[in-house]
RNA sequence: GGCCCGUUGGUCAAGCGGUCAAGACGGCGGCCUCUCACGCCGCAAACGGGAGUUCGAUUCUCCCACGGGUCACCA
């Protein structure tokens, strides 16, 4: 067993976003690297902001792509509870103590007060930042306060002076001068603390080796750095990720109406298939191997692949991916994750969906695009005969008839209507006219399907339709030719 | 605006003082072929700008520009 433990430690918003389920990911590996521990830690501080069964949707998730935790709310572990608000009593006893040790004070200012404040400093153009009016409140006036029932809240006192500095393992060395601090909020007044200390003590806690997260953090992180010391606590190795972006300018979000990782999965693509492409989105194996397996992730994981600038989520990178992932597919396997999508787009009961399945694997990037492939299967759709031209293939109207006219009897005579049957027999008539294949197969391809472009050939097709089916639409090409 | 961070082809990215600056997706062209797709072959396409340091900078330093993040009793 390794030493590393890691956390993915949303907060439960009932939507999860590429971006954390790569967060998700990278903690995943960096432990699993290391055989160490990987836990799950809900933080739902804010009670406003609680949606139900969103914490459902984290487990499923999980649960799904393989991210397995160690420890967790629905599986206990060692250092529970794993869910905030069930932790409360120990935020307060710590920040206590940070009260005690002088690195963190009682706040009475009210929310007008601080609004208020907030105001000024912006029209005089100030950086907003508490003002400190109860940084050094005496203990008798804070004793007076408290039994006077006056609400508070408990703040850090970050130094005047001086600068922290600290190491990420992304982005190197990081100093920041203390006068940009602010002396934030710890514990709210509902008596639950703020993200940034519940963090710092349940990672500390829970041994967190690693605190891997978003970017959106590496500015806050010098005042968990500055909590750490004071408690005189182990600092973590920290792992900031840069965002996974919509485009150059917006962060994948809901709000934008972005893909989550379930809307991707209803969209047909294959849960190994994104996690694999969101992997390499912000991380490099470094070697030419694109496509991994969780395991193979796992070995290849390393901090130092991780870059520090924004990636673009790209759509038809993705596509392509999935598609490999199709290919590599067991035509069983593959034929099960089609289904849904064939009974959707094919309803007349004669077509063998295996063998469309079969058609279709290598030509298919999304499940979702399989209705379009086959429509033309279920009924044949109204077209023009210009289809019937094709260049290449030197087909014209006038030689389509000859051709559809030519066919037509041989596949009447046909008894045994198998693809082999028909290669043979339409082969033969080829050789009989001494013209070129696509003079025949060209012209049957498009009475067969009305479309330009099909799953499959004209024989291929015809065998799928049945000998019944194909003759109708042979002799309905021969119709709208005449 | 303050503070922090970033900047290699359209996109993902390799590179860690000396390279004709990888590879992949996408694009384009070709081959294969009864269409399309798959597969194979090939082409176009990048170090934001300016000063340094150095025999030599994509790589190191500084400045600028641009981009991102953060400045809540949200996480």
């Amino acid at each position: 067993m390794g030493s590393v433990r890691t956390r993915f430690a949303p907060s439960p918003t009932g939507y999860m976003h590429v971006g954390n389920l790569r967060t998700a990911l990278y903690a995943y590996l960096l432990a699993k690297k290391d055989g160490g521990t990987f836990i799950l830690r809900i933080e739902d501080t804010d009670q406003e902001r609680k949606v139900e069964g969103a914490v459902d949707i984290i487990y499923k998730t999980l649960a799904e792509t393989g991210l397995a935790h160690d420890e967790g709310p629905d599986i206990g572990g060692p250092v529970g509870p794993y869910v905030q608000s069930e932790r409360k009593e120990i935020y307060k006893k710590y920040a206590l103590e940070l009260v005690e040790k002088g690195a963190a004070y009682y706040c009475f200012c009210d929310k007008e007060r601080l609004d208020e404040l907030r105001l000024v400093q912006e029209a005089s153009k100030m950086p907003s930042k508490y003002d400190g009016h109860c940084r050094n409140l005496s203990k008798e006036e804070v004793e007076e306060k408290l039994r006077a029932g006056i609400p508070y809240v408990i703040r850090q006192k970050i130094p005047e002076s001086g600068s922290t500095v600290f190491e990420d393992a992304v982005f190197g060395t990081i100093s920041t001068p203390n006068d940009s601090l602010d002396d934030n909020v710890l514990l709210k007044s509902d008596g639950l603390p703020t993200y940034n200390f519940a963090n710092v003590v349940d990672d500390h806690l829970m041994g967190i080796t690693h605190v891997v997260r978003g970017t959106e953090y590496l500015s806050s992180a010098p005042k968990y750095n500055l909590l750490y010391e004071a408690f005189g606590w182990e600092i973590p190795i920290y792992v900031h990720c840069p965002p996974v972006m919509k485009d150059a300018h917006n962060k994948l979000s809901k709000r934008n109406g972005d893909a989550s990782y379930e809307d991707l999965i209803a969209a047909g693509y294959l849960k190994e298939a994104v996690l694999n492409y969101i992997a390499l989105l912000g991380w490099s194996p470094g070697g030419e191997q694109e496509i991994f397996t969780l395991p193979e992730l796992v070995q290849a994981f390393d901090i130092s692949g991780i870059s520090k600038s924004p990636s673009i989520f790209d759509t038809s990178k993705l596509r392509w991916l999935n598609g490999e992932y199709i290919r590599r597919l067991e035509p069983k396997v593959f034929f099960e994750m089609a289904k849904p999508y064939l009974d959707r787009a094919i309803t007349s009961p004669q077509i063998d969906k295996e063998a469309v399945a079969a058609l279709l694997q290598p030509r298919c990037e999304v499940l979702s695009d399989i209705p379009e492939h086959v429509d033309f299967l279920d009924c044949l759709p109204e077209y023009d005969t210009e289809l019937y031209c094709h260049k290449k293939m030197k087909t014209n109207r006038e030689n389509s008839l000859t051709a559809l006219k030519e066919i037509l009897p041989v596949l009447e005579g046909l008894s045994d209507w198998t693809q082999e049957a028909l290669h043979e027999a339409l082969f033969a008539l080829i050789e009989r006219l001494g013209v070129k294949n696509g003079l025949i197969l060209w012209p049957l391809r498009v009475a067969v399907s009305g479309k330009a472009f099909t799953p499959g050939g004209g024989i291929e097709l015809s065998t799928l339709l049945g000998k019944e089916e194909t003759l109708r639409r042979v002799q309905r090409g021969i119709e709208l030719l005449s």
